[in-house]
RNA sequence: CGGGACGUAGCGCAGCCUGGUUUAGCGCGUUUGACUGGGGGUCAAAAGGUCGAGAGUUCGAAUCUCUCCGUCCCGACCA
């Protein structure tokens, strides 16, 4: 290609809007452009890079048997009501009516429209299992588009749909995919990607991991073990924390005035924050109090907290609704309360730590030597669980090193979804035993955009993009200084030519700038290999060579069999990325 | 949905507070020509604007008031 036809223009000054490094290069670079808040145009450059990247999903999504197909973007909302689904999300959906007043709406995932093709395909239980994917557009109507390509509201998506027989044939094949996803994140260039617990939110299914691509700008929050035996989404993160065990004593009610927040009372009575009792007010998706009490120096972990009171939506209660279950605002207690009235999720901190200091459900008094065991005898009305927030530091509930927070973009995550949706929608096989049998799902993404965002994130400098060689828009950056002279435009030709007989992906930059300006946008296209032809080197019948990852440094190469020496080099680079061809 | 900021040419900004010599400027980019030629060069000329939209105040509004829309940031939310 021709850098005079090329479309995108470079910008010397980003857009104030964008703020991280992906965000600013792919503007500034000419990849992509904004259409609306979180919905892009990818541009020449942008969209060969995607292209590169949905090649390698393709190429491995049909190493473990992955069958690409392509579902609708615009879906009949009836469909998602046999899930279920149609009432259960929220705006993210976008629903939208046809012109005969008909529901319809614009996939953000496509359980249902998959499920629809399966249970008809997919009779017998010979067929199975099944693997079925497709790169499609998704759109989630996101209250808050961020970071450019990071968070989108329109996106393209591999995602990728198996169907089973048996809970251990799904566990084998999640398995496959699971190694097939470490393939495609070596093979795209994410350097530190770490597959992580994680929750499974309103997808469903009890297990799934994420893939994280290590960068400061990431959205989510993970905890790793140093030795790398735990890594856990924030949302799931557990820590092994000690409890102070102490022989009980007895209750005792001490005045406390205007002591409403946990580290007043601990002052006032020169206590540690860890020896307190905190009582933390929500309201679930009916309407109904949460009473969550946790150890004083911890924070709840509100995603933990909807798994175990299966609540989709959980917000702060306010003081009304505390009042109004009998409880006070500030000095609330789970003793002297009416426990049918509200539900109540009890922290291990707070359940096995001895002696806490805690409301006494009674304006500016609290209680000394709180014991859960000994002072709420009835426990059928309380649930004891894991509801509280790893901090950085805690002990790893594997190997009690201290727990390492990072941030990380997540480009793909893997769930064994289970019977969820065949069960909900009657996706059934005949067994051989001749019974109908819901089929065993699981389901996998990754998206296109987001990672090429997050390969930024890993691979830059303060000039721009340093592709990795698999996905790079080309491979070979061809410029002409001095390009009016015929001696370098005719040995630019003659290279451009050459490179392009021997299948090289080549860019060649023949218009004729400046040098320095010519490098600035060579350093914003970033691709691996640049090749400089100018009277210079032609002197003395050679050319510069570099690789963008080498900086300003660069390299002499006679003219002749330099393509083919660069060839080579080509390879090479790329034999790196391939060990991941090896069977798993 | 809560908090904050912003909206003037493709991009970055000034002007607004204190309304009127502003025919709305500047830098980058774009077009034309010349000189140049190794890290966004110099000179000359040119094109490009419903000042986010609407209403109001005023003799007069980019500037003051109100409403709406849009965009970004923090939080909430997020298969």
């Amino acid at each position: 290609m021709r850098m005079s036809r090329f479309v995108g223009q470079r910008l010397r000054e980003a857009p104030r809007d964008a703020q991280t490094a992906s965000h600013i290069f792919l503007l500034r670079g000419g990849y992509c452009r904004a259409v609306s808040a979180g919905i892009y145009t990818l541009l020449p450059l942008g969209r060969r890079i995607t292209r590169k990247i949905e090649a390698i999903l393709r190429e491995e999504m049909d190493r473990i048997d992955g069958q690409e197909i392509l579902m609708p973007m615009v879906l009949p909302g009836e469909l998602w009501q046999e899930s279920g689904r149609y009432d259960q999300v929220g705006q993210e959906l976008l629903r939208f009516k046809d012109r005969n007043g008909k529901d319809m709406l614009l996939g953000m995932t496509h359980e249902e429209a998959v499920v629809q093709i399966a249970r008809t395909e997919l009779p017998s239980h010979k067929q199975l299992p099944v693997m079925l994917y497709q790169i499609q557009l998704k759109y989630r109507d996101e209250a808050r588009p961020r970071a450019g390509l990071i968070r989108v509201r329109e996106f393209t998506m591999k995602d990728g749909y198996s169907f089973h027989t048996s809970q251990e044939c799904l566990e084998k094949y999640y398995q496959r995919a699971y190694q097939a996803y470490a393939r495609i994140f070596k093979r795209i260039g994410l350097k530190h990607c770490l597959a992580i617990l994680s929750d499974s939110g309103m997808m469903g299914g009890a297990v799934s991991h994420e893939f994280m691509a290590i960068a400061d700008c990431g959205e989510d929050t993970i905890f790793a073990s140093p030795d790398g035996q735990y890594c856990a989404n924030r949302e799931v993160a557990c820590s092994k924390l000690a409890y102070v065990r102490e022989q009980p004593l007895p209750l005792e009610k001490v005045h406390t005035p205007n002591c409403t927040s946990i580290e007043e009372v601990a002052a006032f009575l020169g206590k540690q924050t860890s020896q307190t009792g905190k009582a933390v007010f929500y309201k679930d998706s009916e309407g109904k109090l949460v009473f969550a009490l946790i150890r004083g120096d911890l924070e709840v972990n509100e995603a933990k907290l909807r798994k175990v009171l299966q609540s989709p939506e959980l917000n702060f209660a306010d003081d009304d609704l505390i009042r109004a279950a009998g409880a006070v605002p500030g000095y609330a207690s789970l003793l002297d309360l009416d426990l049918d009235r509200l539900r109540v999720v009890v922290d291990h901190s707070a359940a096995q730590s001895s002696n806490l200091v805690v409301g006494a459900n009674q304006s500016d008094w609290h209680c000394l030597n709180f014991n859960f065991e000994r002072d709420l005898p009835d426990k059928s009305k309380v649930q004891v669980a894991d509801i509280a927030t790893v901090r950085p530091g805690d002990p790893c509930p594997v190997s009690g090193q201290p727990l390492q927070m990072l941030k990380g973009i997540e480009v793909g995550n893997i769930f064994q979804l289970g019977t969820k949706y065949s069960a909900a929608m009657n996706c059934t096989y005949l067994d051989q035993d001749g019974k109908a049998k819901p089929m065993i799902m699981g389901c996998y993404g990754i998206g296109v955009g987001r990672a090429m965002a997050a390969v930024i994130e890993q691979s830059h400098d303060e000039y721009g993009p340093i592709w990795p060689l698999t996905i790079a828009p080309f491979q070979v950056h061809l410029i002409g200084l001095n390009h009016s002279r015929d001696d370098v435009r005719e040995a630019c030709e003659q290279l451009y030519q050459e490179m392009q007989d021997r299948g090289l992906e080549v860019l060649y930059d023949d218009r004729g700038e400046k040098a320095g300006f010519a490098f600035a946008d060579a350093d914003l296209l970033g691709i691996p290999l640049r090749v400089i032809v100018s009277p210079k080197t032609l002197a003395s019948q050679e050319v510069e060579f570099k690789w963008r990852h080498w900086g300003k440094r660069s390299e002499m190469h006679s003219l002749n069999g330099l393509v083919e020496s660069l060839q080579k080099q080509i390879q090479a680079a790329l034999a790196e990325f391939s060990d991941a061809q090896d069977s798993p």
